[in-house]
DNA sequence: TTTTTATTCAACAAAATTGTTTAATAAAAA
DNA sequence: TTTTTATTAAACAATTTTGTTGAATAAAAA
């Protein structure tokens, strides 16, 4: 534990983030965290004491912060559309900046086993589960299980950009085209998720 | 090099997939691999002299595998429908089987670096890519860049399967109630797609 | 200015991982 | 059975990474 709260502590974690998230270094070595906050790799002992308690706060940390973004999209008191135009703009801005934070939380409990369920509070998710449930009822989204909707809406917005190196091979597109694609899918998913059965798309236009 | 091929090549290389790409151990040591292989760790030495070609192998063995797979169902002269039919359970049946296949690539294009570019074949996705652009004429689909559609699909597809341990969390839901979710997304991901805005859905259903 | 706090430096020990080698053994082929 | 081939075992060197320590500086606070 340091004395004072310097930034240098910030700066490391920060720095951190970047290559894990960022930069998707998912193996970086301490000198390689160092390096990268410009600091001496004594400093990061010296705050952190091992790789792993690094690591550990990292996780926790931004397992805390994504959980705390989402509950807040989730529980405006915005209708409905303009929620879901939130938790989009929230979301992509956080995958665009930090691709591979995803990544990361799967690959750590896989290898690490972190146990993550403490973080997860109950009562944002279900309760907007169900304001998704009166939506379908509603008839302004498909019927499905809520639980559904929500994948769908991640799955849409996540994937693209994690897969980006792959997609963009796949595809034979250069880096900028593909990055113009990913922008287009802001407005994309919204349509997509309000695009009924019945054809009715009447609501807000983003 | 090894002078015949009596099988222990092979299962190097299968516990070397099995670890990445179904376990998510992306840091697998020789050791680790060896291990899983039931077999000494000289062996994977003998075999594949570094660990580094050795998982070069498997990427690129991947890739390829991968790449013709998914060439094969968009170049199939099945009707659309059922092509896309095809397609997602493909897809899906390679998700499950290795749901780390597609991080794995990404981060060790990351990484180390890897081209993959001579890999991928200019024919089956461009030629699909206009098929998929017919089927949006023909009004089949919703009209969009052909890109979109197939981002769209494998997103859905693959997503929930690679973030499995996170969304369990985050749903709070018991592992079999997740694979209960998973299992339903193939008919699911079928609907969506195949859901026009004008609320024609008259096809094959599956 | 003195004292405390933050950061670096250098050196080192301990582990972990990789890769090599040589000999031993087991299995398969001739 | 002899010979080749496959596999293991054991020991080792080289490298990388981690973590510690104590002294040297630098910066900030008192």
């Amino acid at each position: 534990m340091p004395l004072k709260d310097t930034g240098t502590e910030r700066l490391i974690k920060d720095a951190a983030k970047r290559l894990l998230f960022a930069e998707g270094k998912l193996y970086a070595t301490t000198q390689d965290i160092a390096d990268a906050a410009g600091i001496n790799r004594s400093a990061v002992h010296y705050y952190y004491r091992t790789r792993n308690q690094l690591i550990s706060q990292v996780f926790e940390e931004s397992m805390t912060a994504l959980s705390l973004r989402l509950d807040q999209a989730m529980l405006s008191d915005h209708p409905f559309p303009k929620k879901i135009e939130e938790l989009i703009d929230i979301y992509l801005a956080e995958m665009i900046a930090y691709p591979y934070e995803e990544t990361f939380m799967v690959t750590e409990i896989n290898n690490a086993g972190h146990k993550l369920v403490t973080k997860i509070k109950e009562g944002p998710v279900s309760s907007f589960l169900e304001e998704v449930a009166r939506e379908m009822e509603a008839g302004t989204i498909d019927k499905m299980n809520p639980v559904h909707f929500l994948i769908n809406l991640f799955s849409l917005l996540s994937y693209p950009i994690i897969m980006a190196p792959l997609y963009q091979q796949f595809f034979q597109l250069a880096k900028d085209d593909f990055n113009k694609i990913i922008q287009e899918r802001r407005d994309l998913v919204y349509q997509m998720i309000f695009k009924t059965k019945d054809g009715k798309t009447d609501h807000v236009k983003m």
